[in-house]
DNA sequence: CGCAAATTTGAACATCGTCAACTCTAGTGG
DNA sequence: CCACTAGAGTTGACGATGTTCAAATTTGCG
C-alpha cells in the first residue's frame, strides 16, 4: 500500500488480544459472520472463494498492516469470500461496532480509512487490468510484475516474494489453470529471467521481465 | 451507488459553471492531464482504454451524480483512460485543489467521499467477478444483471436500460469479441429472455434471466 | 525414508476470436 | 419522401489458445 501512515488504526488495534493461526486455517469460512474486524500483525492471508462450477478463485492476498474483511470497514453488503492463513499468521480483533465507532469520531483514522480505500481501488484496478489480458504469456508475467509491487524485496535487478505463492496460487488469482501457469514460467526459467527456489518464485531480471512483457505486443 | 446522499459534494460543485458535451465527444483523452475535478449533472460518461494490442477495453460507464477522474479524488496514481460523452453529457467542473480541500477541511464531506470510495469498490469487484467467468453465455447474463442494478429502471419483471449501452460496448467492457456477445443475445432473445429496441436492451423476464445464469452451472 | 503436495509433460478437445461477407437500422441531405 | 451512408448487428468457417485429463516426476517436510 502506499506511504501513508496509519497511526491510528494500528494504535486502536494494539490493544485487543492476540490471535494466532498455523498455516492453512481458516480465519473466516465462506458465509461465516465475521467476529469483527482483524488486523494482521504478521503473516499472509489468503482472500477466496470458490466459483459456481467448484474451482478456487483468489481475489487476494493480504499482508501485515492491513485489515479484514472489506464488509466492516465499508458500508458495501457481505462477499462470500473465505480467509485462509498461508503462513503463520498473528491477527489483533476488535468488534465492528468498536471500529465504525473508531471512523465516525475521530478524523484522522476516517482519514486513514479513506487512504486504505484509495489503495484497494488500486490493487483492484491491477487486478482488472491483469484479468483484461488475452494471452497467457503477458497475463503471467504481469502477475509477477504486480506481486514485486506488494511483495517483492528488491535487491537490484532480483526481486525475491516474501509470500509463498505456489503455481496454484498464482493460477487461481489471475483465472487460467495451473497447467497453463506451469508452462508459461517453464518460458521465462528458460530465458533465465526468473528461478524458483523451495517454491519461491525469484525474479532474477526484473528490468527484462519488463520488457518481456511490453516486446510480447511488438510482434503482435 | 447507495443510498446515503452526497448533499455536500452536490453542493460544492452547484456553484461552478456548467460544461455541455455533445455525444461522441471526448471529455478527457486518455494521457491529457485533467482540468479539474468533474461532477456528472446529466448524462453517461463512457471511460475506456486501449489495451496494448490496440482494442478498447470499457472499465466503467459513469451516470449523474458520479464523479471523475478517481486519480483526483483518492491518492492513487493516474490512469491512462479516455472520458467520453455517451449521450449528451451536462459537467460541472472544480479545481482539483478546491475538492481536495473540501474533503480536508469539512468531515461530512470526507465520509461522502469515503463511502463514494466503498460504492467504486463494489462496483469493481462486480467487474472481476464478471471477468473471472470463462464461459461467454454466463459472462453476458451476467454482466446485463449488474446493468440492470446500476442502469437499470425496473417495471414489474422488466427492465429497461437507460444508458445506450451497444453491443460493441458491452463486448469491451467484459473482455469479449462483439460477434461472440451478438452470439450469446441472440440465445437469450430466442428464449424470450430479452428483446432488443432500437439499440436499446430490454429485460423482457428479469427473474428468468437469473435463473438462466445459475442453471448454467448446474450441468457443468 | 516416506508421504503428500506441488509441478511437469503430453495429447485430445472445446471455446472463443478473427476474418469476411452480408444485412439491418437510423439519421442525413437532396 | 427517397436514396445514401455510417454505424450496428448477424452469420459462417477456421484456427489458435488454453482447458482438461491422466500419468509421471520432483520437492518439502515430518
Amino acid at each position: 500500500m502506499h506511504k501513508m501512515s496509519l497511526d491510528k488504526i494500528t494504535e486502536f488495534f494494539k490493544t485487543s488480544p492476540k490471535y494466532l493461526y498455523k498455516k492453512g486455517e481458516y480465519i473466516i469460512r465462506a458465509g461465516d459472520q465475521p467476529s469483527g474486524v482483524y488486523f494482521i500483525e504478521e503473516g499472509f492471508v489468503k482472500v477466496s472463494s470458490l466459483t459456481l462450477d467448484g474451482s478456487e478463485n483468489v481475489h487476494l492476498i493480504l499482508k501485515n498492516s492491513e485489515i479484514f474483511p472489506r464488509e466492516m470497514i465499508f458500508d458495501i453488503p457481505p462477499e462470500n469470500v473465505s480467509f485462509e492463513a498461508m503462513t503463520a499468521v498473528t491477527l489483533r480483533r476488535k468488534p465492528k461496532e468498536s471500529f465504525r465507532e473508531l471512523i465516525d469520531s475521530d478524523t484522522d483514522a476516517l482519514r486513514e480509512a479513506f487512504h486504505l480505500a484509495g489503495a484497494f481501488l488500486e490493487i483492484f484496478t491491477d487486478r482488472i487490468d491483469n484479468l483484461e489480458l488475452t494471452y497467457s504469456y503477458p497475463k503471467t508475467i504481469d502477475r509477477l510484475l504486480k506481486l514485486s509491487k506488494r511483495f517483492g524485496k528488491y535487491n537490484g535487478n532480483e526481486v525475491t516474494f516474501e509470500a509463498p505463492i505456489t503455481h496454484s496460487v498464482l493460477a487461481a488469482s489471475i483465472n487460467m489453470s495451473r497447467e497453463t501457469v506451469s508452462r508459461e514460467l517453464e518460458k521465462l526459467k528458460r530465458k533465465g529471467i526468473i528461478t524458483e527456489e523451495r517454491h519461491f518464485i525469484v525474479i532474477k531480471d526484473y528490468k527484462k521481465l519488463n520488457e518481456e512483457f511490453e516486446n510480447y505486443f511488438v510482434n503482435k
